[in-house]
RNA sequence: GGCGGCAUAGCCAAGUGGUAAGGCAGGAGCCUGCAAAGCUUUCACCCCCAGUUCGAAUCUGGGUGCCGCCUCCA
């Protein structure tokens, strides 16, 4: 039975879904104005694994995540480069895409932009406006939370304390400190609306993205725990109050990725971005690392926990290397695996179920039992979204003869035979100084393919290679 | 101040009442000319104190330490 932790709630909670076989869900994606980080990393990385696992368990899932290109970070870089919004939400959204696919994220349903969907924004915070959750002042419009009994349900937070711990406004527009912009107004940069040029406010986008793309009622709205106030708290507010319904059943959080101890994030400048990252490691080592905690817990970044992350995830991946997978998978290593991602997603769990089963793939008394296991590992790696092509990091040919060269050369090998025949000619030239007992000469070889980044590999059976 | 969370081996981490999954590193061994890779094997009584119980890492109370949210943030 799959159950969730539900925020809303604050338990662990069976799923089912609005309609039966069918799951509509929602992540917070990106605000783009600069590169994303590894805890952006960690946020769609958990939900990718989301999405991965219900499509697995056979769920008809749409999976909705937004771009929030209207902002006020965008305009304010923009400003500040003298060059349009458009030319940095454009070059960060190209830089999102790039490294969600480094991280091997399958691309959502939809991927609905704020500024594509300014005329739904509008028509919900008029909607407000006539159900009496929402005031127009000179130019802005906000939400009411006087209004609202319930706001502060998901964030836990009583309207009193709220009150009371408000910061002392200097807006004297709003009635309550507490009430916040559904719409902005900005002569600069807005759009035409009942109430002048102006701009949605960040919590009213996904609000109505949510709405157009997956509708009034979803399974589950995911995102970082940060999100939680008062993001989603603002959006459930607005949406069941325009809507009129209960807006989402479950509520996701994923906890944060922490480096010394602190939050990584962008204000405390302490972030390391994906695109440096995936120069160092794998996406497989970044998965391995975030996956081998459970997505609400913290995530502590080090070298050193993400050094052991690449080693487990290489053996782990490697353990299918030579083999494809096919229709066939061993029943009792997939229920184990669902009996563990099924309790809230548990990963750390499901990693261990793998870790079983490549140990099978290894124990395996004959060809077939083994090629059983390892389909069953890459079935189930791929829906914690490993990508088990890595595991035999294959070169072009091109490439790889860039990478020999040298050896073309001290070798003398003509040059028009291909890297791969070349690699084994001089391989040959090896076992003959082997044969020799010429260790020197052996060494030297081993020596000279490892400066190129080829590690060659001696057994009973011969020597192999591979690269590095 | 309000709200929420965490504390398990050298490191990362699962486990929420029945005697500690898994990964990394380390040790030992196999293989090797030597290595590397691979394989086999080994490695903890769970922050402290008190309580409940036949039995607690797991429940209750009290400490101590750490983190997050309450402002933009995944």
């Amino acid at each position: 039975m799959l159950k969730f932790h539900n925020s809303l709630s604050n338990k662990l909670e069976e799923f089912i879904p609005v309609e039966d076989k069918k799951v509509k869900m929602y992540v917070c994606g990106p605000t783009v104005y600069d590169k994303a980080h590894l805890g952006h990393a960690r946020c769609y990385i958990t939900w990718d694994v989301l999405y991965r696992y219900l499509k697995f368990l056979g769920y008809n899932t749409t999976y909705c995540r937004n771009v929030t290109d209207v902002d006020d970070k965008i305009l304010k870089k923009a400003d500040m480069q003298g060059v349009s919004p458009e030319d940095i939400t454009k070059e960060f959204y190209a830089s999102f895409e790039n490294s969600m696919k480094g991280l091997n994220c399958l691309k959502p349903d939809v991927e609905p932009r704020a500024t594509k969907t300014i005329g739904e924004m509008i028509a919900m915070v008029k909607k407000l406006i006539d159900n009496g959750f929402a005031y127009p002042v000179d130019g802005d419009v906000y939400f009411e939370v006087e209004k609202y009994k319930k706001y502060g349900q998901l964030s836990k937070q009583p309207i009193d304390d709220l009150m009371a711990g408000a910061r002392v406004d200097t807006d004297e527009k709003k009635k309550s400190p507490l009430d916040f912009a559904l719409w902005k107004k900005d002569e600069k940069h807005g759009y035409k609306s009942p109430w002048g040029l102006g701009r949605p406010g960040w919590h009213i986008e996904c609000s109505a993205m949510s709405k157009k793309f997956l509708g009034d009622s979803i399974d589950i709205h995911a995102g970082g725990a940060d999100l939680t106030f008062p993001h989603h708290e603002n959006e459930l507010a607005q949406s069941e109050c325009a809507n009129g319904c209960k807006f989402v059943n479950y509520w996701l959080h994923n906890g944060f990725v922490t480096i010394n101890k602190e939050k990584m994030s962008k204000s405390l400048n302490n972030f390391l971005t994906i695109d440096d990252l995936l120069k160092k490691y794998d996406s497989n080592a970044i998965r391995f690392f975030i996956l081998t905690n459970h997505y609400r817990m913290p995530v502590e970044f080090n070298d050193e926990a993400l050094n052991s992350a690449a080693a487990g995830a290489k053996r782990l991946i490697g353990a299918a290397c030579g083999y494809n997978k096919t229709d066939e998978v061993d029943e009792e290593s997939v229920n184990a695996f669902k009996l563990a991602m099924d309790d809230d997603l548990n990963t750390s769990k499901a990693l261990a179920v793998l870790f079983a089963v490549a140990d099978k793939v290894k124990k395996a008394s004959d060809e077939k039992e083994a090629r059983l296991y390892a389909s069953t590992l890459i079935t189930l790696g791929e829906v914690l979204g490993f990508d088990f092509s890595l595991a035999k990091k294959e070169v072009c040919e091109s490439e790889l003869r860039e990478m020999i060269l040298p050896l073309y050369k001290t070798f003398e090998i003509d040059e028009n035979i291909c890297a791969n025949e070349a690699i084994e000619k001089i391989i040959s030239i090896r076992k003959a100084a082997r044969d020799n007992k010429d260790w020197a000469k052996s060494d030297l070889i081993r020596d000279e393919f490892d400066k190129c980044g080829i590690l060659l590999k001696d057994s009973k059976e011969g020597t192999t290679w591979q690269v590095k």
